[in-house]
DNA sequence: CCATGGTGTCATTTT
DNA sequence: CCAAAATGACACCAT
């Protein structure tokens, strides 16, 4: 028969065993080791207080947080191996009861002490009650219950409430807080091996990393019981030498739950660890007017990203609105939306944007009488603003400055007698040096070309440009203004445009922006050479596919940088768990060798007050000291000699340590 | 007016 | 070696 587990085992940390024969009574200590199929931190460890147990979350308890078979079935091997307590002293149970028994003069503890077995008592007082103030089993309480107790373990979502937020953002913050949840927490094996060693580990490696954290912690029990062993399997020993390791095991035992073994930038966050709001801040720092939601997308096994996901597909028929008409299209989701005629037959009802389409034109017409690209013609009526959309030549010309007589040369193939007007244009800049656009041009027909130039002309529009407006840096009408003017003037839709849409829509690009970047690339270069394109029309559909791929990969790196980030909060999350369930556990353990202590003290006296000498006289405690002897007897030795054979246990113990 | 965060873009590096 | 992706840095804009 068993006694109940002592309410402070689940240490794992302080194995003591201590069989103290007297008279046959048997003491066995055994405080903090977790009993077989149990793991201290599956106890103590609290949930992650911005991870409240949902329903909706996809790692139910039961389910272990995910753990792999292979490392359930490694946690039942290691629990069977520490339950088998091999080569470790076989785990017993505190029997307060007999130490009760002793001190309260029972007749079986008294003859217990003059030396005869009664091992048997122990079974046979298996169920005697527990006494009042005393006995740890009193005050026995289940950790989870002290962790609902903790105000700290509320849910971060909930204190967030008080935060001023609305509700939907914490719906949104709880969902955030949910998507990392399982993040790292499946990852969190049931031995309590810290999550931020493998949260960011891939996940191949995580079952060898599994492995040896397992053998590190079952590696660290045994160093820990071998000590004990080593101490307290000798030969003999007094029970000063108890009062010694109770009073020297606890900073030694609790060295594996030190403090330190929490990474050091914990430390940083160590003063509001008993702080929910710390960790609001935490969360509401990153949270915090976050327009990353479709960062969130990125992962899976979220309802919140699941969410967005679905809104970002209701929202997909809205972000083909700036597709062009092509008849050779085959994608019917590029077909022109109405909104986009309802733009275009706007075009009368602002006279702002009329002059911006006649300058547009006029743009075109100047390409075509200058031999300049209209490209270059625009650059005209823009400040040389990197960001502005129309630089999208910046980096030609930064690598080919040196060539820009070349360009012109090129340049004069569109109409040759106006080559010095392209020398004059081109020293403003207008260059349009790339290659692999007279290639298209090479291999294109004359009427082709003409038919292209037809088609310019057509939008003729009278527009004189002046040589000194011509003057970027002198050109007050940027493009940004330009952009706010129509963007201010236009309806919602036209506002939604992008400096790339306008600039398509502008030179007539047939092809919409969104199939100019999704397009695959063998897709991308059939059509450029299926189509007869001008030069400014393929370089900017290779620019607005080259900054449109760009802009997605910037998107995703910053929705990995997010993700990152949360991850990290999470192991930060993780970790003050952790330690706060640590403090505990340490605190626990402390107020049960306190009480030990006591109890092994007040045995302690009650035994020398029944001791006699000789002469009948009273044992002096002081001068004198128990001593257990594996034949079962018990020696009143002088202290001096439990000194002496204390060093030579102590150094023998060391010796075997150190083998 | 300033601070902050989101976003687009370019240049460069990495894959 | 080349193309695409990734990323740092910067500028602009909205709040």
């Amino acid at each position: 028969m068993k006694l109940p587990k002592p309410w402070w085992a689940g240490g794992g940390l302080l194995n003591l065993t201590l069989l103290l024969s007297l008279a046959g009574l048997r003491v066995d200590l055994d405080l903090c080791l977790p009993p077989p199929g149990t793991s201290f931190r599956e106890e103590l460890l609290p949930l992650c207080p911005t991870r409240p147990a949902s329903a909706s979350s996809p790692f139910s308890a039961s389910e272990g947080w995910g753990r792999s078979p292979q490392l359930l079935a490694k946690g039942r091997l290691l629990r069977e191996v520490r339950a088998l307590g091999v080569p470790f002293i076989p785990r017993t149970r505190v029997d307060a009861w007999l130490v009760h028994s002793v001190a309260t003069g029972d007749a079986d503890g008294t003859h217990g002490l003059l030396g005869t077995a009664a091992s048997s008592a122990v079974e046979d007082g298996g169920q005697a009650a527990p006494e009042g103030g005393g006995d740890p089993r009193e005050a026995h309480h289940s950790p989870l219950a002290v962790e609902e107790e903790d105000p700290a373990a509320e849910p971060t979502a909930q204190v967030r409430d008080t935060d001023g937020r609305g509700s939907q953002e914490n719906d949104i913050l709880k969902e955030k807080s949910e998507a990392v949840d399982h993040t790292s927490q499946h990852e969190e094996d049931e031995e309590g091996v810290p999550a931020h060693l493998k949260s960011l580990q891939p996940s191949q490696k995580d079952e060898n990393k599994m492995i040896d954290a397992l053998d590190w912690e079952a590696e660290v029990i045994t160093e820990s019981r071998n000590e004990s062993h080593l101490h307290w399997s000798d030969t003999s020993f007094s029970l000063e030498d108890l009062f010694q390791l109770l009073s020297s095991q606890p900073e030694h035992s609790l060295e594996g739950i030190s403090l330190e073994d929490i990474p050091p930038f914990l430390s940083s966050v160590d003063e509001s660890v008993n702080s929910s709001a710390h960790n609001i801040n935490l969360s509401h720092a990153i949270s915090h007017d976050v327009n990353l939601h479709e960062a969130m997308l990125l992962c899976p096994n979220n309802t919140f990203r699941r969410e967005l996901a679905r809104t970002s597909q209701a929202q997909e028929p809205f972000l083909q609105l700036n597709s062009h008409v092509n008849p050779e299209q085959a994608i019917p989701s590029m077909s022109f939306p109405p909104a986009d005629n309802q733009m275009r037959n706007l075009t009368s009802q602002d006279l702002l944007y009329d002059l911006d389409a006649n300058i547009f034109d006029g743009i075109n017409l100047m390409s075509l009488a200058t031999g300049f690209s209209p490209l270059e013609v625009s650059q005209l009526f823009e400040e040389p603003d990197s960001d502005s959309g129309l630089s999208l030549n910046s980096s030609y010309t930064t690598t080919t400055k040196s060539n820009s007589h070349c360009t012109c040369d090129d340049a004069v193939g569109y109409n040759s007698g106006l080559q010095s007007l392209c020398h004059d244009l081109g020293a403003v800049g207008g260059c349009y040096p790339e290659p692999r656009k007279h290639c298209y041009m090479d291999h294109r027909t004359l009427s082709a070309f003409h038919q292209d130039l037809k088609c310019q002309i057509f939008h003729d529009h009278t527009y004189h440009v002046q040589p000194g407006v011509l003057e970027p840096k002198s050109e007050s009408f940027t493009w940004s203004e330009k952009s706010k003017k129509i963007s201010g003037c236009h309806d919602d839709l036209e506002r939604n445009l992008s400096r790339d849409e306008q600039r398509a829509k502008e030179l007539h690009i047939p092809f919409s922006v969104d199939e100019i970047v999704q397009m695959p690339v063998d897709s991308f270069n059939s059509m450029l050479s299926r189509h007869y394109l001008t030069d400014l029309q393929v370089s900017l559909i290779r620019d607005i596919r080259r900054r449109g791929k760009n802009k997605v990969a910037a998107q995703n790196c910053r929705k990995r940088k997010l993700n990152i980030i949360l991850s990290l909060e999470d192991d930060i999350c993780n970790l003050q768990t952790k330690k706060e369930a640590l403090k505990r556990e340490q605190a626990q353990c402390n107020k049960a060798i306190g009480i030990m202590k006591q109890k092994l003290h007040d045995l302690y006296q009650d035994v020398f007050s029944r001791l006699r000498d000789d002469q009948g006289r009273p044992v002096n405690p002081s001068h004198y000291a128990l001593q257990y002897s594996h034949n079962g007897t018990v020696l009143i030795v002088p202290k001096e000699l439990v000194l002496s054979g204390n060093k030579k246990v102590a150094a023998k113990g060391k010796r075997e340590r150190t083998k």
